[in-house]
DNA sequence: AAGTGGTCTAGACCACTTG
DNA sequence: AAGTGGTCTAGACCACTTT
């Protein structure tokens, strides 16, 4: 972390941002990890020379974001990519009657190879660059109801293995963040129905033409840099993709 | 503080959250109309005998919500729910390459029962209460694609009938709005996949058994009250459910 | 008791819109 | 020029957690 001090007011730039930038930089440097916690936020208005107000609005903002958590008495925390962020940020099935719970996961398979048109437009990659190829089988009430295939460009992930991915003891997010640097921020979907394709309806045990959810999701980093294609067929005989609502006073 | 009308700090409420219920009260009540300009700030935190920052504070929960509008240098409004709102907030297909253009709307059906149990349900009416049911088709590119088959309590919508639902200027949100004070805040959304039953395939132009979309949105006013329970029924071959993203600084 | 975040205040000054 | 929201400051005091 760099102490010089923030533009004397002279331009474009909001102190507010400039803070949130900074902090951002901070935790993409690694200089506070995942589950680390930030100094407090009258060393942090020291350091950036802002009075605390402008301090806790760059943090409201990457709480807003669930970048930062806040623990009032404790402290302000980066969060981790974990089981709970992961279910209720990201994973968006859940049982025809509400209940959610988190899946069971096996790998099944894991290759390298190159970048479709598609995929490299989706992930912003110039030409065919090599990629990892990662299918999933997710089981929900102990039934496979999901087929995951996640793209992953080597470029970002350098060194990544089929045993460092199957031995990974948290979230596939929680790797990335850990062992790469790489913060998954949020996320674009993209979902429609089709008719479950071969080697889908083989691993979810459909008939193949049953109706299926298709949901393209491209998982984003800081600045809306793509980081993970992912393509999700969903049997939603028993399971829905809910979305929305927002809880006002 | 002189500790008159808000709570002299005695107890649990916390003065931004009581300011915000008061603009929301004056909003439903009609004192300020849709479209209409809020009191300035300083008069705000005059009449609630709090500081500007407490208003700013109500307000900019308000304005995070999609409630209210700001307008630097013009003043603070309440956010109609028009064309532009519906397609930003509420209106989640988009064409395969991304682009969103606003539907041709076509009423099909109007008419008037009572509510099955899972519609009780959804709209937390006790028993089989009458309601409205109405069918729309919605076309985009000229073509149809979307069966909207909508649910809504006769209490909550006294004196509607078919004239005036086809006659409306805007959209159905803005009739709810501006006719009988109901404000549409959020949604929860329910996406699965299914083959197309006769009525939807014969009103889309589909096979039967073809794979559609469905979307089953539970529409909630203020305080999370449910106000209208809709079924849309999508052709999902050229057009997707999109959701998601965030963007960070 | 000490340290953290959470709420609220009072006021200066800036940026934008309108008459 | 007058009126609006937008940013930033400096500091008091409250609520919660830990030692």
């Amino acid at each position: 972390m760099s102490s010089t001090s923030l533009s004397g007011r002279s331009g474009v730039s909001l102190l507010y941002r400039e803070v949130k930038k900074r902090l951002i930089a901070d935790i993409q440097s690694g200089t506070v990890p995942p589950g680390g916690a930030l100094p407090n936020e009258s060393d942090l208005a020291k350091r950036f020379e802002v009075s605390i107000g402008t301090v806790r609005r760059a943090v409201d903002e990457l709480v807003a974001d669930n970048i930062l958590v806040r623990q009032q008495g404790r402290g302000t925390f980066v969060g981790r990519l974990d089981r709970d962020r992961f279910m209720f940020q990201f994973f968006k099935i859940a049982a025809r009657d509400g209940t959610r719970e988190f899946p069971e996961v096996r790998l099944h398979s894991f290759s390298k190879s190159r970048a479709s048109l598609e995929e490299a437009n989706a992930l912003a990659l110039h030409g065919a660059q090599p990629v990892f190829r990662i299918e999933n089988i997710l089981s929900l009430k102990g039934r496979p109801v999901i087929h995951d295939q996640i793209v992953i460009a080597t470029s970002l992930f350098p060194g990544l293995n089929k045993r460092a991915f199957e031995q990974r003891t948290g979230t596939v997010y929680e790797l990335y963040q850990s062992d790469f640097g790489l913060t998954i921020v949020g996320t674009e979907e993209r979902v429609r129905a089709e008719a479950a394709g071969e080697s889908s309806a083989r691993l979810l045990g459909l008939r193949r033409g049953e109706p299926v959810l298709r949901i393209e999701r491209l998982a984003l980093t800081f600045d809306n840099k793509p980081a993970e294609f992912r393509v999700s067929i969903v049997d939603s005989r028993e399971f829905d993709y809910v979305s929305g609502a927002q809880p006002t006073a």
